[in-house]
DNA sequence: TCAAAAGTGTTTCTCATACACCCATGT
DNA sequence: ACATGGGTGTATGAGAAACACTTTTGA
C-alpha cells in the first residue's frame, strides 16, 4: 500500500464488494447466473450476483461466502479464481465503490436458491446476456466479458473444462464443454487422443453409462494436473472443417 | 455490487490503493523497483511502490499516476497491466486496506527519480528481494512472487518480452530476456526462427549495429501482435541442454 | 439389421529440435 | 588470421490433422 504523504492523495472511505461470473453449461450453451435487483439503483434489472465485503472478510472468503449463498454450492467444490478489480470512480451511483469479480466455473447446477437477496437468481444465456440493448446494471456487462474471455482461453492451457462436468463424465461431455465454449465443432477422436494422452488430466473410473442408441462410453473423473501442457489450442487446431466443396477433380 | 440488504453486511470504509510490481532486466538478471518506507509501519523496511487512489481516478490511472511519479516514466510506454487484488483484513496495522497490484514490464530504465516519497527508489535483483529474510513489508512479498510468475507465463503465450528492451533492439536482445527471466539457455538459431516467423511479434528496422567481436546484428521494433500463437514454450522446448557427459566412446 | 455413438488405426504433413556451417567484424 | 557473435541451412523425429474403419449398444 505504501502512502504517499504530504500530498493531495491520501485515504478516503470507499466501500468494497465482490462479484460472481458464475457460468454453467446447460443445454448446449453457456450460461451465467443472474439475479434481479431488487432496490435501486438500476431497480429491476438484471445484475451479477455479489455483495459487501465484511469488515473482517479476506477478498476470497467473501467471495466463497457469496458463492454458497446464491447458489447453495460449495465454493471448494468449484473453480473459483480472481478475475479483474474494477474501481471507475462513477461505476456506482451511490458512491464510491471497487469491486473485484470472481470466475466460478461449475457444472449444470441444481436450479438456485431463491436467494436471502431481493430478486430470484436466474440461468441466462450468455449471449442473451452480452447482447446489446439487454441491459446489465452497473458496469456487469463489462465484467461478465471479461469473464467470458478468462474461461475461454483459461480452457486452452488448464484442466478447468473439467469443472463444468458432473463426476463422472464421459469424454463426449468434455470435449461438448469445448465446442460450447469455443463455439467450434472438435474432432472427436484427436480429442480424445490429446486428453487421454495428457498425464493427470482425466482417470478412468472403469466403469461406462449406456447412451440411448449407440455404445456405452467409459466414465472418467478430474485429474490431479491443472495445467495443460502442451495446450489446446482452439486456433488453427483440432477444428474439424465444415463441409466445404472438395476439390476439382474426384 | 448488488448489496445484500437486511443482513449483517453492509458497506463499511476501507482505504483503497494501487501497487507497483515494476521488473526490468539488468546486468542479466530481473530486478524490481523497491522504495524503502519513510515512516512507519515497517519504518526503513523496502516496499513495493504504490499509494492511495484518489477519490475521482479510476484504479488504472491510479497505476499509472505512480508509475510516473516513482520512475518518470510515461505509463504508456511500459507495458502496464492489472495483476491481482489483495484483501486480508489485517493486511496493514493501521486499518482495512485493499490493494490493487499492477505489474508492469519495461527496458532498463534510468535511475529512478528519488521520490517525491520519503524513501529513495532502487534496483533489486529479484532473487534478492524473493529471499528468505529479505523482509518486505505488508505483504509485498507474497505480491513480488504473483508478480514474477505472472511475468513468466506471458512470455510463453504474448509478446511482453519486447516490452524489456528498449528500441530497436537485436534478436540477442530479445533472446536474453527470455533467458534471465527463465533462468534457461535458448537455441539461439531456433530462438531466432520462432520469433522473425511470428507475424507481427517483431520488425526489421533495416539498421544494423556493431558488437565488439563479431557481426554486426540487425536491429528491431516491437511489432503490432500482443498475443503469440503457437506460444514459445519454455518447458521442454527449445532448451539448449547444457554440456552434458557424451555417451561412453569418442 | 440398421442407426448412432464410442473408440482405434493409419496416412500425411507440419513443425521443432539439434547441429553443421557460412558471414562479418574487431583486434 | 583468428576469435567472436550473427545468421542460414538441413536431417531427423515427434506429433497434429484428417479420415477410414471397427465395436457396441438400442430400436
Amino acid at each position: 500500500m505504501t502512502e504517499t504523504p504530504d500530498r493531495p492523495s491520501g485515504p478516503f472511505p470507499a466501500a468494497v464488494t465482490v462479484d460472481l461470473v458464475i457460468l454453467t453449461v446447460r443445454a448446449e450453451a453457456l450460461h451465467v447466473l443472474l439475479i434481479e435487483r431488487g432496490k435501486p439503483p438500476y431497480l429491476g434489472l438484471p445484475a451479477l450476483p455479489g455483495g459487501y465485503v465484511r469488515p473482517h472478510e479476506d477478498l476470497d472468503a467473501a467471495a466463497i461466502r457469496e458463492l454458497r449463498e446464491e447458489t447453495g454450492l460449495d465454493g471448494h467444490t468449484l473453480h473459483l479464481e480472481q478475475l479483474h478489480g474494477y474501481g471507475a470512480p462513477d461505476r456506482d451511483p451511490r458512491g464510491r465503490t471497487v469491486t473485484t469479480a470472481y470466475l466460478a466455473l461449475g457444472p449444470d447446477m441444481p436450479a438456485p436458491v431463491a436467494g436471502t437477496d431481493a430478486g430470484a437468481a436466474r440461468w441466462t444465456p450468455v449471449n442473451d446476456a452480452l447482447a446489446a440493448g439487454f441491459g446489465l446494471a452497473f458496469d456487469h456487462g463489462g465484467i461478465l466479458t471479461d469473464g467470458v474471455e478468462r474461461a475461454r482461453t483459461k480452457l486452452e492451457y488448464t484442466t478447468v473444462a473439467t469443472s463444468f462436468c458432473t463426476e463422472p463424465f464421459t469424454l463426449s461431455e468434455l470435449r461438448s464443454v469445448y465446442e460450447v465454449v469455443w463455439g467450434l465443432p472438435l474432432d472427436p477422436s484427436n480429442f480424445r487422443r490429446k486428453v487421454t494422452r495428457t498425464a493427470g488430466f482425466v482417470e478412468p473410473t472403469g466403469e461406462r453409462r449406456a447412451t440411448d442408441p449407440g455404445r456405452p462410453a467409459a466414465l472418467y473423473r478430474r485429474g490431479d494436473a491443472r495445467e495443460l501442457v502442451p495446450p489446446l489450442l482452439r486456433s488453427s487446431s483440432d477444428v474439424h472443417r465444415p463441409a466445404t466443396a472438395p476439390p476439382a477433380h474426384p
